[in-house]
DNA sequence: GATGAATGAGACTTCATTCAT
DNA sequence: GATGAATGAAGTCTCATTCAT
């Protein structure tokens, strides 16, 4: 005589209809004019995945990988269960891509920071102004939290996570730690744990999902001043 | 084909199994001598209200909320399925009284942080040590790390965590700030983001559970860094 | 816009209710009265193991293997269709102990005939006389007859029904003949092909299967015939 | 994500490979030297429709009616799955048009050997050439085997097996036996059962499917032993 | 005619929750 | 109080069938 399984699954609102899967997104770089019948046909494929990816994104976003539905995914990207399935093996495989599709554009990003040779007090201002614009402002966000929260579950994708992002994250932070050490910009020690750099930022991404509404977080001056921090310990050395 | 319902319930046997629920854990102060019967009944009670709770930190710690069953619970707490709805309403609620159980006797420890008026450098030892072996080397890790996968999905308990734990620390953070940065001993502006203080703490709960298989971790060595990073700011002010 | 798999699948009728589960059927030997409790909930959960089997046999026999749903044998049953899930891991397993519970108390019979030692013509009544009542006019025709029809895509149950109920079958057939082939009563030759003796019986079950409305068949007529042949065989020796 | 839907469908690629339709089967009698284009495009059906329906034994053959997929048939035909029904109206009617299209050549066969006034001994030998080189050793082995393994589910085949091929087949042997039983080759009995001559075949093809891995079994020297028993009982008449 | 992407009904299986013993 | 068998809602995935191109 089971009711239901989970008071939290309830109030969840059935989506009847979601905007056009918006244009230009993270997902795919750019698709050129489809010249021919069969371009167009794999360009509609595409746009398809695309819109699956962004509908799925929503959805686990807001559930969770166990509790997100692909009905739910489905309805958000307007076409029907079984379609999800001509482009996705399986749930678990769609949510893999799914990190994969948002999180390897970054990557370049990164490696072309850790190569700059500039004063760290000028690195470490784009560093921020990216990490806010180009994922604490937009979907990436989101993935990231993903990613924290059901990587436990997903060795492989915390694997992929580790070697194709984050390991590169942290060498780059490392190199540009380094150099700044050699500069007597920060204390040598640092470069031992870059992930002090980071930590604000996923401590934002963290907030902004849990406390956002009892205490609102100014991520950009939170993080300038985290830097003024790190800058400001260099006199010491 | 024996249709024998007629059999009376007589001699049921007793759990095959009963683990002693572990000595002295964290989930309940300290259970005083039972004196009386009644007082002996209660805390038989009791101890299956951890051995549950214990079982449960076990189960959703490996794998989630959603992914957890409460087969697997009982199993573990050595109890009967129907058991656990002696002690809990639903899952829901189990999880709920799971987070509060841990995280409620962490109050008052903070709350005594934050009055102490001694040297930043002194005090911050002490968080640090009693943030390694209090929380980072016990499972109320686990719950940090549980709050930080699930609480999004349970606004209850991120409000509960907030408001009963989270707060607390913000605030016992903030007045030590303020007082270290009255002494000069920080910046002005950490006044206002207590959180990059804690941030440490957070990325090597999340680290721990995602990496450190492929990169090792030393937390202490990190949160002493990150301490003296602070500590070596002030000279700027 | 698929409206129904196959046509075939419709004027299913509805299982509304059952005959209770006949009383000493098969599937089990015997129960003896339960004595204490849990004896009963023992003999309780051999009772519904039976009842799935039974309601199993028969929708298996009605639209075979792939196409019976178990939300009808459940309902045949009269229980909840996950109540299957706690005797059987699942379909596959509860087709394959449905013939091993069904097969598996015919081999001792078998055995015991290709023992005896007496005249062929004696024996064959007996074995047409077994064959007709333990096999053809009971539901066993029913699983000789899934065996033939599903054993192609179920390796292992092939294996086991030649393992465990055929070679032993044959074995006897071939000791048979062996002996009465010593006695002049059959062609030697017959000893190497004990499946003709079988065969009669086997076309029995397909022919009741399909044919029977247009064309009736007296399978005792049919196999007394049949070994009158083989006996007849033996005077050109 | 550009959305060109735009793109007429012009350049539609053809079918990848098309498998040349195996040349002289049994599907249809002798395709004439197509002589028009209209009879051109009339034979490019029909070949294909051919294509379908070997691929769909094959496949039925494999996994049984309900478990074959049309995207399998399709693939192994090497078409389209959508093709299937330019030709066939779904999928059971593909079924039942390849038993159909299967069987019915055989009919006039079988007519021609019951009028032929030969010594049973002649006619027997050619009967079980005809059964092994005609059925057993080509696909219509398969399509025997379907009949017994599907039958049930289909009545419709069942009936028109048995009213197009069965009742022939079993009247051609029964005028045959009772000339047989007139000539005193048999016992009269056996005029009663002709299923008794087919059973060895039926048997060895059930066998051929299912045990032939554990233990082979030489079909036509168990035919010719089953004929030598049936012609040696006339001795004893 | 041919294609194959899209659809959606349907079936298996899981598991939170209940309840008779 | 404790048990664990039973329930049935719900979700994933499959695949026959359709239809725009």
């Amino acid at each position: 005589m089971a009711k239901s399984r989970t008071a939290s699954a309830q109030g969840r609102a059935k989506v009847t209809a979601m905007a056009k899967p918006r244009g230009g997104n993270a997902l795919r770089p750019l698709a050129t004019k489809a010249a021919s019948a069969q371009d167009a046909r794999k360009a509609r494929g595409l746009e398809r995945r695309d819109a699956i990816l962004t509908a799925a994104l929503e959805e686990f976003s807001a559930r969770g990988f166990e509790a997100t539905r692909l009905d739910d995914v489905a309805a958000r990207a307007r076409i029907a269960k079984g379609t999800i399935y001509l482009y996705f093996r399986d749930k678990e495989t769609l949510f893999q891509e799914l990190i994969r599709a948002m999180l390897t554009p970054l990557v370049g990003t990164i490696e072309a920071l850790g190569a700059a040779d500039v004063p760290l007090a000028v690195l470490a201002d784009r560093l921020v102004d990216i990490f806010v614009r180009e994922v604490y402002e937009t979907r990436r966000k989101d993935v990231v939290r993903l990613m924290i929260t059901e990587g436990r579950r997903f060795p492989k994708i915390a694997e992929f996570y580790y070697r194709e992002v984050l390991s590169h994250i942290i060498g780059a932070m490392r190199a540009i730690l380094r150099r700044a050490a050699a500069r007597g910009e920060v204390p040598a020690e640092l470069v031992d744990f870059p992930q002090i750099l980071v930590a604000p930022g996923l401590v934002a991404i963290i907030w902004s999902g849990l406390f956002e509404r009892f205490e609102p977080l100014d991520v950009r001056a939170m993080m300038k001043t985290h830097v003024a921090l790190v800058l400001a310990a260099r006199k010491k050395a």
